[in-house]
Parts: C-alpha cells; structure tokens; sequence
RNA sequence: GAUUCAGUAGCUCAGCUGGUAGAGCACAUCCCUUUUAAGGAUGGGGUCCUGGGUUCGAACCCCAGCUGAAUCACCA
C-alpha cells in the first residue's frame, strides 16, 4: 500500500512499528506465550478468594481496549477471549534499572488501542474496587496497524458505538473485537446447535455428511446454484436440500442419521433469507409425524431451557413459552378458523373462488395445493406467535411425504410455526416408489406448466425406495431462523458470522506502470492519483499548467519532500 | 425488482434559507495525577459516496450511478 492512502493514524502506527523494531523488539514473535488464566476466571477466583496463591503470578494475554495514561503509572484494559480486565503498570516495576524505556518509550508512546500484548503479574483491587492485574513485566506479542474504532460504554449504555451494518457485517473481526454483545450471539448460535447434537447422540441417532456437490440438485423446490465439473465435464449443483441422501442411508440400513448441513439457494436476500443457510435434517425409521411432533417438542423445549434456564424467550416485543406441548391443528381447520371457509373436499376451481372472496391474489399456473397454501399464507401463518404444529397438508405441495392414513389428499406433514414463521418441517416419509415416482412427474408437469421451482427427478432415489425403506419420519429445521428466535435478532445477518455481501467495490485505477510508462517517476504517480487521476487517459485532457500547479500544493501541503518537477518535464508527460 | 431513507475526520454524528468544513471520542505535543465514558491545555487530521447539471458560488438544489438500511414483491 502505499503511502499518500494511508491515514495519519496508521502513518503514525507504522511509525511506532519502526521505533519497536529500532529498540529490537519484535511485533509480532513467533514464540508460544504462556496463558495461565482468562479476564473472568481471574475476576471469579479473586472474589471467592483474595488470598488465592494460584492468582500471585498469573500470565494473561490479549487486545488493549482502553489506556488512562499518566505520569508514572498507568491503567489499560485488556480484552481476551473471555471479557475485559484492568491491569495496571507502575514505571519502577517494570523497568527495575535507571532505564524506563519499556514505560516510558514502549509502554506510552508506541503501543496503542488493539494492540496485543502478554502480561505477567498479581491480581489485586485498586482503590476503586476493581478487580486488575499489576503488570511486573509485559511483551508485545502484536502491533495491530489500524485505528479501531472506539466504544465506550457506562452502565450498559454505549457511546460511540459501531453500529453501522455494512462495516459490521464486512468486518465482522472488527466487530467482534468493539461490540462484546456480538460474541454472545455467536456462542449461542454455536450452544443451539450443541444441545441438540447431544440430543441426537443420545438417542443413539449418526451424524453424517452427504454430498453439498450434487449432479440432481433434489429434495426440495427452489432455485439451485450450478457449478461445473471440468474432469468429468458435467454440471454440478449445490445442494439445496440434503434429504433424499439422508434416506438412502435409511435404505442402507441407518435407523436414525442426521446432518447439520449448509445449503445454498438461488434466490432473493432479505432479513430472513441468505443464499447459503444452515439447515439440520434428521430422519429416524419405524417412526411417523405424529412421534416426530413429541420429538421436536422435546428438542426445542432443551434448547431453550439450555441458553436460558426457561422456556419463556423474549423476541421483539413478544415473549414466546416453548414449554411442551406446543398446539397443533391440521391446515383445513385452520383456515376455517380465521377466514370461516370450510376448504375440504373442494376442487381447484371452488378454490379460485374462495380466494377471489377472500381477496387472495392467484395465478392460473396454480394448482390445488398452491392455493391452499396461499390462503393459508396469506389468512392463517402469521397468527401463530406461539410454537404451533400445522398439520395434514395438501398432497401436491409435498412431493416427498407419505399419503394421509386417513384422506388421500393430504399428507402426513406438519410445519411449526413460531412467531408467525415457520421454523420446521417434517414428514411420515414418503417410501412407496411407484407413488414416489407418480408424485416426481407430477412435478415434471408442474414444471412444464411454468413452475420453476418444482422438484427435479432422481431416478436413483427412486431405485434406492425400490429395494424398500423402512417406515420413516424426518424432520428439517432452519438452524438460523431458530438462532434469531432464540437470540431475539430481527436479521439473519446478525446469527451468520459472514453474511453474503455485494462485494466491495474497488476503484479501478491503471496501474502504476502505465503512469511510468508516460516518464512519470514513480513517487508522482501516487500523488497524481491521489489528485483523482486515476487512470491515464484522464491525464490526456488536463492542461500541464493545471497538473503542475496540483502536484505542487499537494507535495507542499502533505509535507511529501519531493523534489517538484519542471513544468516542462509534466508538458512532455501529456503529450 | 419497486418505494422510502441514508452516505460529511479512524468511530458516532451536527452542519439553518446555497456563501471560508464543525463537535465528542480517537490521534499528536506538553502538564498532572490509583484512574475507570474521568484530568487540563494546545494542535494535526476531510475526494462532504461518485459523475454530470443549475449557479458568480453547491456538503446543501436537479439528474444519473454506487453502497447500505427499512418496507413491499418474489422466494420457504
């Protein structure tokens, strides 16, 4: 990078690097640097015990967040993996001899806010009651070259806090460092997703991993990202579903896998919606919906009980109790619940109507299914603030689900919704491979019709059902949208660590050769571009007097030294 | 994709009706002290998102674009 782009505090930041580098003290060490304790074990142990003879020499390590500097000691915030603590350095400690550069030179002048350093000292409480670390002896162990920005906080209020999105999201590391709020989000997510692989385990169930490169991107109904494959010269797509892998492991005999598993779909991005997500998908044989509805109870009600010791999580302005069992009503009856049309046995054409009564907008690509489904999400979904199971859906919308037991119409198919989402889906599996194979060209006329989400065929899926899958039940839920829920963030770019961003835009300058190329000396050329030319044919229609005069007043106002060219010299340049 | 709002110092943000670019924190220099959003004084720091236009004059008005956010649409 060059020089004229940097700003005067990472000049003097570099500069202070020098200066380490000067009095032979290494930046940035290569050796291991010994952690004996963490900023809040210390603040624990030291209020059970002052006496603690385990904290008279400890050895910490981590960013400094804050300094207070004066005369000759100092007080500095440290911040580690766990929090923050105090330390306090004391100049005739640290520097025992008649030399006080490591304080007065190291200490004050060349370290800064983010820089990492490892401390040795004791633990003891100030005169104002916090819990610190008195500093015997301190290595730089980072020089970090770049102005973080600066939060302060009193009383759980923040000041100056980092908040706009896009840096936050770009640079999440940033974030993480300033905004000790951000950190807990993520251990949270990353708790979720512990305590129902425990759950699993438990239960004797595998975790496995299927393929995220697939020739047939199946298993559900959306737009797939494609990739090739240059050695064998075919398409492949990222998965935007797991599931029909996961069954044919039930096929080959698995009673019970599941997977955590990154899809990716090729679609739109909002708050809800990022087109790589993470989704767990479990499938347990010789079971139905009905037990999969008591299982997915049990697993959320442990999930909530985990991260907040009850089952009452306030999201929004809302609190909502994930204590079982959570409601369930089937889809028909919900709907006659709040639009009072009673929709069972009717064929497509009453159902145009009913949706043209209840002012439901419609397409004439719609089938049956579809217009449930929009009656029920335009009238019903968004209701269901609390955990509710909707039940026993239309059979054209889920392909992959087994025939109600009791009305072939419907499937044995439920959706919690919570908060007027949905967060889950599950299914008594499908596992009878002629109507499977019926129910794929259904989907293929679906298609043909104009439907681009419907469902691709896959021939070996059907193969696999062939040689006989036992009865099954699976159950997919988004991991995100179960993070925000239980974190109570409104955007899922809050729960994923690195949301997709539009990349960033570079400013596309012509590089620095063709400036030469022209006799600009080398030095000119940052200048010249610091002035806005950014690339050459701009310097074509500037007047040499023009570009002289810039060059000039830009070398005598930033204090560059450069020795100013001859007017001359920028005519021959331009022409 | 549509609409609305926003983009000014490293960060958070002021900037009136178009007239010399501002504050707090951060940074630098000096003084002082077991301080905690903790001191005091002084100072440096800007492509006012980009490009056009209107104007004697644009951070401000107009047009186009870029980036982000919110709402809607599409999409599970």
């Amino acid at each position: 990078m060059s020089t004229v782009e940097l700003s005067e505090q990472e000049l003097i930041r570099r500069n202070s690097l020098e200066e380490l580098n000067k009095l032979g003290i290494n930046a940035f060490p290569a050796d291991e640097y010994e952690i004996t304790h963490y900023s809040e074990d210390i603040k624990k142990l030291f209020e059970e015990d002052e006496e603690n003879e385990g904290l008279k020499q400890i050895s910490i390590a981590g960013r400094i967040m804050s300094r207070r500097i004066m005369g000759n000691a100092s007080f500095a915030e440290l911040k580690d993996q766990q929090g923050r603590i105090q330390v306090y350095f004391r100049r005739d400690d640290i520097c025992e001899g008649d030399d006080k550069t490591m304080y007065n030179t190291v200490f004050k002048k060349l370290l800064d806010i983010g820089d990492i350093i490892g401390v040795k000292g004791y633990v003891f409480k100030t005169q104002m009651g916090e819990i610190s670390v008195y500093v015997k002896e301190f290595k730089v162990l980072t020089k970090s070259l770049k102005p973080l920005p600066i939060v302060k906080e009193k009383d759980g209020k923040q000041y100056d806090a980092f908040t706009d999105p896009e840096q936050r999201y770009r640079q999440r590391y940033v974030d993480l460092i300033v905004n000790d709020q951000v950190k807990d989000t993520f251990l949270k997510r990353t708790k979720i997703i512990n305590t129902m692989r425990n759950f699993f385990n438990e239960k004797g169930y595998l975790e496995v991993e299927t393929p995220i490169l697939q020739s047939i991107p199946g298993g559900a109904a959306a737009r797939p990202f494609i990739t090739h494959h240059n050695a064998l010269n075919i398409p492949l797509y990222l998965r935007i579903a797991n599931e029909l892998y996961l069954k044919r492991l039930i096929v080959g005999g698995f009673d019970g896998v599941y997977e955590f598993a990154k899809d990716f779909r090729n679609e739109g991005m909002d708050r809800t919606h990022n087109p790589e997500f993470t989704v767990m998908e479990i499938y347990v044989a010789y079971k139905d919906y009905k037990w999969m509805m008591n299982f997915t109870e049990e697993m959320i009600e442990k999930v909530a009980l985990a991260l907040h010791g009850t089952t009452k999580v306030q999201v929004g302005d809302k609190e909502i109790d994930f204590k079982r069992p959570f409601k369930r009503i089937s889809m028909i009856d919900s709907i006659k619940e709040f639009t009072g049309v009673d929709i069972s046995g009717m064929n497509e054409k009453q159902l145009f109507e009913v949706c043209e009564d209840l002012g439901v907008e419609t397409d004439p690509s719609m089938g049956k299914g579809k217009l449930i489904d929009e009656i029920f999400g335009e009238k019903c979904e968004g209701n269901y603030i609390q955990p509710t199971f909707i039940t026993d859906y239309p059979v054209e919308m889920s392909p992959l689900c087994k025939k109600h037991r009791e009305n072939p119409e419907l499937t044995e198919r439920f959706e919690l919704m919570v908060n007027g989402k949905e967060l889950a889906n599950a299914y008594s599996e499908l596992n009878d491979p002629i109507d499977q194979l019926g129910r794929f060209q259904d989907q293929l006329k679906l298609s043909e019709k104009g439907d681009d989400e419907a469902m691709f065929i896959d021939m070996d899926f059907v193969r696999s059902l062939e040689y006989g899958m036992p009865p099954t039940s699976g159950m997919g839920i988004g991991v995100d949208r179960l993070a925000m829920l239980m974190t109570n963030q409104q955007s899922i770019q809050e729960v994923l660590f690195f949301p997709q961003m539009k990349p960033e835009k570079k400013a596309e300058n012509d590089g620095e050769e063709k400036y030469m190329e022209l006799g600009i000396p080398k030095e000119w050329v940052e200048v010249i571009q610091k002035l806005g030319y950014k690339k050459v044919d701009q310097l074509k229609e500037v007047k040499p007097t023009k570009l002289h005069q810039e060059m000039c007043g830009y070398n005598k106002k930033n204090k560059l030294g450069y020795k100013n060219p001859a007017q001359d010299e920028v005519k021959e340049w331009l022409a």
